[in-house]
DNA sequence: TTGGTTAGGGACGTT
DNA sequence: CCCTAACCAA
């Protein structure tokens, strides 16, 4: 590229100086649509445009894996329409299209796959592919590269195995889900156990503190992290280890994050450290050729829940900043210019979010006109509600041709009020995509092909080896799988060093051990084709030969044939997993699902309905909105009606949700809602009465004209091949009986040779033996009934 | 060991 | 009203 146009001319002048910013700290204040992500992609582009940067040297964070997708894009177009100008003289689109595709693989493979930019926790679990074998906890515990990724359900269960089994405590009165949130919440302030357990006044405390060191010991036991740990770990990695944070430190020279008033204390740390490089002498470091550059806005900071903490943006320039006086300070940058909504919607926002106290001075200034006014509606209750909805939207539909089907969102403080609006649009035959509730890798299935997956790849993985043992059935029932598990918990041993010794399983199996032995030999198989097939190859052969499929197949139920579908699904997303990465191996693949959420499937440009929590559609803009549920109790949610903090999360939701609109906002409510069954009453939302009335219109019913359309149904069918069936297995016996056995004895074993006897199990009839012998590696599990051995004097 | 039935508890938000 | 877990019958 010889020279460059100036591209920067798209850009008003807040937007240019964030962009033109080269070396040292800046912190962006972006209000909703001032355009941000614009500030964030030019800001790439300009780097390495300009300022020669290597893209290698550049790490970005955002929200969701969409947002990093989509800005990997804008990049690559702003790219491309340089080249197109500077070597061809002509705009992108005047190119023939051929050359268009050309141009983009070849700007893909120059700028942009050296990028790193993802959420914080896809990008830290790459660096722990790398390095996570350098690290080592304070009790001396290792993980391998191939380590599981334990979602919030598999946390949950593997707390509860805890408090029923290990603990015997009630799980009622220590409920996994809440027991798990504290835990993590002590995780992501950097406490361990035992820094958590110091704090705890009461019982409870304490338990939970228990809880959580042998939460810690499961997670080691199955080479596995938690959501937290993806964060945390590289943290403790890089303060254990300053070769491997010098190396990160020196590789990333420019360092984005977007939605920074959402990031959390351990995440602070984690872009601290690799900024600083751990230096905490502010005159020590050296911003030469370096860059920390984030994006925020304090009013929509509504991850509180999840320990996001707004203050660390706040702090922003105390913490990096020069420490000049605020009129002087090069190091904010305020966007306040709305691009998005109309000025009537924009009043609204400004007015209610003044009702907060703890914020940075902003005002989203309009640009864009005033709009119509903004629709209340106050209905019966919650069907009445939706009916308003779906007849404003069909109307508008019908009446605007600048709308389509996926002009509209629908949004809600809870994912149980999607409920009423999804029966509504289903009758109405109106396409739709609901964002959230039941995700598409929490479905029981899903997990299942999963977890066979995740034991391939990782055979620690005790939780996912045990979900799919007898799943389909192989008649292992609950005593043979509790025959193993105790077995190598008394030995020490990780499961799946039971389960990949015949000899140990034709002793504690009984009449199961050909199927655990099957089991076994299918996950080996596998095993062994992970570093030579394709994952989707891997995926098939687990889908024909686990005969998962078949069992479903043979169910032949409506529900069987939808989870043959998901499955089907899941295929898919592996083909296309496989044709959009670089790095195709099934141990990416993995991570990618465990940290892919709903949300980045959301596509723009699909003609349907978005339904989604307010959560969900920050950062995203439609349109015309719905916000649904405006009551107390709901928004505000009940939780947080005593405590003025989490009210003003509250209003900042809401904010949030008014601001998502470009041209049009209903706010809604209901006299009445349906809670577990019973009709509540309902008062409207303190919000509601926030707003300036004269921007209001209220609609006194619900009526709007209609007319019929016709139903969208789906039938995607799939075919797999028949399992085929393997089986390897032979005995031999010989009884030598002997009286009874110590723990020390030694004995000859004629297959294995000689060994000491570490464990007994059992007595009489039902006898079995560990025996370590002198020439194997593991341990052996042997029945002196029937295997041949002898004592040994 | 499996599969079906029932009772009881429950939903704020998400990587 | 819906889902899960526990229990019971075959």
């Amino acid at each position: 590229m010889t020279k460059t146009t100036d591209f920067l001319s798209h850009l008003n002048s807040s937007q240019r100086t964030s962009v033109e910013h080269f070396c040292g700290p800046l912190l962006v204040v972006a209000g909703a649509g001032s355009g941000k992500t614009r500030a964030l992609t030019y800001r790439i582009a300009n780097l390495i445009l300009k300022h020669r940067v290597d893209p290698h040297n550049i790490l970005a964070v955002t929200f969701t894996n969409k947002a990093a997708r989509e800005m990997k894009d804008r990049i690559q177009k702003i790219f491309a329409e340089q080249i197109a100008l500077s070597q061809y003289n002509k705009t992108l689109d005047k190119l023939a299209p051929h050359e268009q595709t050309r141009l983009r693989s070849q700007v893909y493979k120059t700028y942009i796959k050296d990028l790193w930019i993802g959420t914080f926790h896809s990008l830290f679990s790459r660096i722990l592919r790398f390095d996570i074998e350098k690290y080592q906890d304070e009790k001396g515990r290792r993980w391998t590269k191939n380590f599981s990724i334990f979602d919030e359900s598999d946390a949950q269960s593997v707390v509860k195995e805890i408090i029923t089994k290990k603990l015997q405590l009630d799980d009622k009165k220590f409920e996994p889900r809440s027991v798990r949130y504290t835990i993590s919440n002590a995780k992501n302030q950097g406490l361990s156990p035992r820094d958590f357990e110091r704090e705890q006044p009461n019982y409870r405390g304490r338990v939970i503190a228990e809880v959580y060191g042998y939460y810690e010991d499961k997670l080691a036991e199955n080479n596995a992290l938690d959501f937290d740990d993806l964060i945390l770990m590289p943290v403790k990695l890089f303060q254990q280890n300053e070769q491997v944070l010098g190396y990160w430190h020196q590789r990333f020279r420019h360092i984005l994050v977007d939605e920074y008033q959402d990031t959390n204390r351990i995440q602070y740390d984690l872009i601290n450290l690799l900024t600083t490089n751990g230096e905490t002498r502010k005159s020590e470091w050296d911003w030469r050729d370096r860059s920390i550059f984030v994006v925020g806005d304090a009013d929509q900071s509504i991850y509180s829940f999840r320990m996001a903490d707004f203050t660390i943006l706040l702090d922003f320039q105390a913490d990096f900043g020069d420490g000049l006086p605020d009129e002087d300070t090069r190091t904010m940058v305020k966007l306040e210019e709305n691009y998005r909504s109309r000025e009537t919607i924009l009043q609204a926002a400004n007015q209610l979010i003044e009702n907060n106290t703890q914020r940075i001075d902003k005002i989203l200034k309009p640009t864009r006109g005033e709009g119509e006014k903004i629709y209340c509606y106050k209905a019966d209750d919650e069907i009445a509600e939706a009916q308003f909805v779906i007849n404003h939207l069909r109307s508008l539909e019908q009446q605007h041709s600048e709308f389509n089907w996926g002009s509209f969102a629908v949004l809600y403080r809870t994912n149980a009020q999607s409920r009423p609006i999804e029966e509504n649009l289903v009758r109405q035959g109106i396409p739709y995509t609901i964002v959230g509730g039941l995700k598409f890798y929490d479905r029981k299935e899903i997990k299942d092909v999963l977890a066979y997956l995740r034991a391939i790849v990782n055979p620690y993985d005790t939780v996912s080896l045990l979900r799919v043992i007898n799943t389909p059935r192989r008649g292992i029932g609950k005593t043979t799988i509790d025959n193993l598990v105790n077995a190598a918990q008394q030995l020490n041993l990780p499961f799946w060093e039971i389960l990949n010794d015949e000899t140990s399983v034709n002793t504690l199996a009984g009449r199961s051990a050909k199927g655990v032995n099957n089991f076994a030999q299918l996950i080996r198989k596998w095993q062994e084709q992970v570093d030579t097939l394709s994952p989707s190859a891997i995926v098939q052969g687990v889908l024909d030969e686990s005969g998962y499929v078949k069992d479903l197949q043979n169910q032949g139920t409506d529900e069987s044939l939808d989870r043959l579908q998901n499955v089907q699904e899941l295929y898919n997303a592996v083909l296309q997993f496989e044709e959009e990465n670089e790095e195709v191996n099934l141990s990416n693949f993995l991570a990618s699902t465990a940290l892919t959420s709903d949300l980045d499937n959301l596509k723009e440009g699909q003609a349907a309905v978005s339904l989604l929590t307010l959560h969900a559609s920050k950062g995203l803009e439609f349109p015309v909105v719905f916000l649904v549920g405006l009551e107390q109790g709901l928004l505000p949610n009940y939780r947080s009606l005593d405590d003025p903090k989490s009210l003003e999360e509250e209003r900042r939701l809401c904010y949030v949700g008014i601001t998502r609109a470009q041209e049009i906002l209903y706010l809604t409510h209901a006299r009445e809602r349906r809670l577990y069954g019973s009709r509540e009453p309902a008062i409207a939302s303190q919000f509601l009465a926030e707003l300036p009335k004269e921007l209001l219109s209220f609609h006194l019913s619900s009526q709007a004209k209609v007319s019929s359309t016709s139903r969208s149904t789906h039938q995607p069918t799939q075919k797999w091949s028949h399992p085929q069936d393997n089986s390897a297995n032979n005995n031999s016996s010989a009884a030598d009986a002997e009286r009874d056995w110590r723990v020390g004895d030694r004995i000859f074993h004629k297959n294995f040779g000689i060994g000491e006897v570490t464990h007994i199990f059992g007595s009489g009839n039902k006898i079995s033996l560990a025996v370590r012998f002198a020439n194997l590696s593991t341990p052996k599990i042997v029945n002196p009934k029937i295997d041949p051995l002898q004592k040994v004097e």
